[in-house]
DNA sequence: CGCTAATCGAGACGGTACGTCGGGTCTTAGG
DNA sequence: CCTAAGACCCGACGTACCGTCTCGATTAGCG
């Protein structure tokens, strides 16, 4: 899929006056001594002060741009998914179990393994934390079920849904099947996701889906 | 439900010698003390001191019992998950929705909420840990699937699949796309797991199953 | 008094080029500050940066035209120090004990106070700012003493030492006498420098002198 | 003189109840540290940080004991303090000189040196330092002037003052004088304190106390 | 019934990281 | 060239927890 129009990694206005402009350089350095940090060390081991000697930058460069290890992580982290596309394979099956894949070896990275649970782990008594993933990571991967519907639908695979309430609905309900199956399989259960898995869970969807689609 | 056939709360078996032994209260105060700490501090706001002191106990007793944070609250959140059951509503339609139900107000409770996501969290980093989770939480309510299943086929709702390998596949498959879908909902979408979502849900899994089932 | 020959408060000789001239009120303002924040905050809390806040003007300005606090506190103290006099109050031991008085006076203010032991301090372990604080402040007042010694030989009440260098050893001593005598009682042994403190350390110094006179 | 019979450096009562003891070489490491430091340092650049590591110490243990730099730096000087004596020379003229070089050569080590004027600096807005200074350094010793007193009189040397508060008053200003002189001597006018100058300036505070005594 | 040995509370210990503050320097845009 | 503003690197601060340790004081059960 194309590159994210908007870029999400203005971590606060800066308040435009006078005074030397913040470091463009640094942004870059820091979020990527952060998915270093992630890899070497896991999330619990992670410090901020390890983060900025990383990157050759002052702690205090880092607390000025982000309020904790939790914000910093969450935009470390958004610019490896919004990596994810959705290539045409020639039929909605197969779209799906690529993305399934595609999305799977995304969280068999380090990096990401350690820091997405942790992350949601802390949003859940943060409420401004949950919003940060919400729109820097979970909601922009709808986009995957959005742009496979489309296309399923100018297939003649799918037909097209007239209630834009109801077609929302059940984007948000594939989208948390797909997500929350894959992320189980791989970080809970700990088994691999194959080819194997990932037929089986696309055919579990797809026939779910029909069967829904028969029945409002 | 079936009561726990193993006891998994003997933390560290204490090699049984002379001596003092070892405070049974303590442990019961303590695990209770984690539930509240969690509730009230958070994960990451939760220190084995606070624990200690709610429960009016020495650090040292504490780190006696167990090896660390993540450990601790491993079991003391085990406890809560013990208590799902899966009741005869009449249908596996039904039955299914009864549990997805039940899961989401289990996941629903704080203590829960924040304790699950950071200690599965940990785990990607630390194999014992993980096998300690798979042990006392994860493993421990597959039988509420297996259950189901049973249920199902004795009401003739469900074949039954010869094949015991193939059997085992599709009842992973089945937890993980439901312990899946519901955590992620819940926590990460962050959107309540109501009624309506259950029997949305239930429509698709059962469809899906059946078309999976028609299909080798 | 008489006013000071040579101003010491040009701090660095900014190499008279052209370009925009520094403003000559932000010293003022810089130095005002300096005390104010003394008084309000005490040497060792006292900030570079909420000196410039406090005056008006940017870090940079203060950098400029000093090195470091230190630099700048001698500076802004010895200003009141040159406020000091010798009134003529009629006879060597009333002009002792008014100088006495008036520099209890100003060891009494908050200001003086925090920063002069302060500054001493620093000098321990570094040359230059010990000949800064002796140019501004320390010799500037031996003219108080070489002047009471005048006066009073002009009132007949001291012979002339003839010996010059004797005459200016007798002088330091005097000083030295008078200034840490004073410092002491006020700063270390905390005690108020009243009338008849001076009364009786201007007794014991005028007696001291007489039988030092005596005996070569 | 005499070892101090009290001990000054138990520096917070520690509330004896069960627990571990506090260690009794820590706190000699690192008042030996503090004065190390105070020589390679000085004052300004010596750190609390600095002084744990140099006695093998974690900074948690000096912050149990001690509030704050200038305590610290105070019971470490302290020792020093307590070590100057009053040899018997013969005659009150060589004892006043004896202790004058004793003082002096005492404000020539680096450590002296550097931390006297700094917490003296500190103490002027520091009322509970300002006692610790008087209780620990200061008023302790006022027994030199007492002591060398008593043996005046017992040589016949100067007569016995029947009024105690005004024999009080006179220790106390011999103090001063003393203190005040050597210390602006050594520190502020950066002078060295040999023993012309000591006999000079014994000669006039001796001529002075004659002349005093004289005159109520 | 008194030993013995592991437990208990308390709290100090050596560490590591925290998030903040201040020191000086540098980089803007504007006079 | 100076100025205000503010970001930069750096180092220290004082605090919080960690997991370990050293105490004196309890408890069992075994001899």
């Amino acid at each position: 899929m194309v590159a994210a129009m908007q870029s999400r990694t203005s971590p606060t206005p800066p308040a435009r006056t006078g005074g030397r402009p913040r470091s463009a350089t640094a942004d870059a350095a820091i979020l990527e001594a952060t998915r270093q940090g992630l890899v070497e060390l896991g999330w619990s081991k992670l410090t901020l002060g390890a983060v900025a000697t990383r990157a050759g930058v002052a702690k205090t460069t880092l607390y000025r741009r982000w309020a904790g290890k939790s914000e910093l992580v969450v935009d470390a982290v958004a610019e490896l998914f919004d990596e994810l596309e959705l290539p045409d394979r020639g039929s909605l099956a197969a779209d799906v179990e690529g993305v399934v894949l595609q999305f799977a070896a995304l969280l068999g990275r380090p990096e990401t393994k350690t820091a997405l649970m942790a992350v949601v782990a802390e949003s859940t008594t943060d409420g401004p934390l949950r919003e940060r993933i919400r729109g820097s990571i979970v909601d922009r991967q709808k986009r995957l079920v959005l742009a496979g519907r489309k296309r399923a639908q100018d297939r003649g695979e799918l037909p097209v849904e007239p209630d834009p309430s109801a077609a929302a609905r059940t984007a948000d309900l594939i989208f948390d099947v797909i997500a929350g199956a894959v992320v189980h399989r791989a970080l809970v259960s700990a088994e691999p996701v194959d080819e194997e898995w990932a037929r089986r869970f696309t055919l579990l969807l797809l026939g779910g889906l029909a069967a829904a689609a028969a029945q409002p």
